[in-house]
DNA sequence: GAAACTATTTAACAAATGATAAAAAAGAAA
DNA sequence: TTTCTTTTTTATCATTTGTTAAATAGTTTC
């Protein structure tokens, strides 16, 4: 997806806003495998997805959990490290090969302080993200693992063949065992 | 809380900027039971509450599911409403009787084009909640329900003297004989 | 204080999920 | 293809949670 296409989506911009954003913008391509995020590090920089597909994961205890996928047009954020300059909990890893649109935090902070259209453009984006965030707690919570699982299919059918099940699994909240016993009962 | 506060931890305004905002907001008391929110209904208003505690929940079959508790210096916002101006899923009930402020929606929207600082305050406002949103996902994704429980005492005590435990039992993402046996095995 | 109502706990059984190990299937590499 | 490695499924048993119903505790009303 076309990084004029993502901007907009988010929050229509006049063309000399949305240069100030693109003028801050790389592109990277990078390989299946590569940790884009560590946990416990200061990361200075956000993302947006032009091709492929990426997983943000934590530990607990030994296990990875993963708990947030991106594809095309999405962002790959680490929320405690843009928003309270912290470190982050996660690691975000790519799962296939990628290209990236790449964008310093701290550019896109100067830019909300000096442009008001920029400044909604990054609330826009915010809430966005918080309907996305309260929409899956809201699955969690009163969905069953079954339910989560269908409608997952229905909302993006292809995750199926592009991400391995025992990462489906721990992002659904359940154990690999557990969702391959939900696709046996489904058949 | 005083909305000063309240405004200023979220992101610090000018007096200039915060006068514009609180030329908007009006203080009501509400009883204890009052329905803030409807389910399926254009919300026009947000709130902070000054004093008392409220929840958020929506139906699940025909039981009741709290996502959300507030209390002093939370905000009360219908997101689906608030971000895009469509029927929310969630009713708000008040659990004490409540001080609140309120402000029109449309107004600050209006702000958030006209000032740049409002609208940066208007973005660090979503980040901040988008921030407790995903550590509750984590939370419920992550921890086993006595986890969650232990933690939602730590992080807020008082909360087992002023909600009831039926509420926090769907808050936690169980039943409440689910947590009434936790519970008991914890003494 | 007694009665009525609401909230919480306890009990018994069913269903879902976790943990561990092993088997089967699928994919990658030689 | 054949071998090796990884992923997914299946099986078994333990633990947790759900469901329903009844008992207990706590509040409110008269």
């Amino acid at each position: 997806m076309e990084i004029d296409e993502i901007i907009d989506t988010i929050y229509p911009l006049t063309s000399t806003s949305k240069d100030l954003i693109k003028k801050s913008i790389l592109q990277t391509k990078l390989p299946k495998g590569h940790t884009l995020f560590k946990a416990n590090k200061i990361e200075t920089r956000i993302y947006f997805i032009k091709k492929g597909i990426a997983r943000a994961y934590a530990y607990s205890e030994d296990n990875q959990i993963t708990f947030w996928f991106g594809k095309e047009g999405d962002p790959i954020v680490s929320m405690q490290n843009y928003v309270n300059n912290q470190k982050g909990y996660e690691d975000v890893e790519l799962l296939e090969d990628c290209e990236l649109y790449e964008l310093k935090t701290e550019k896109l902070q100067k830019l909300f302080l000096e442009d008001i259209q920029i400044a909604n453009w990054g609330r826009k984006f915010s809430e966005l993200e918080l309907i996305k965030s309260e929409e899956r707690l809201i699955s969690l919570q009163f969905n069953t693992a079954t339910e989560r699982y269908l409608a997952l299919l229905k909302n993006y059918p292809s995750i199926i063949q592009r991400v391995q099940l025992s990462h489906i699994a721990s992002y659904l909240g359940i154990t690999q065992v557990s969702l391959s016993r939900i696709r046996a009962k489904l058949k």
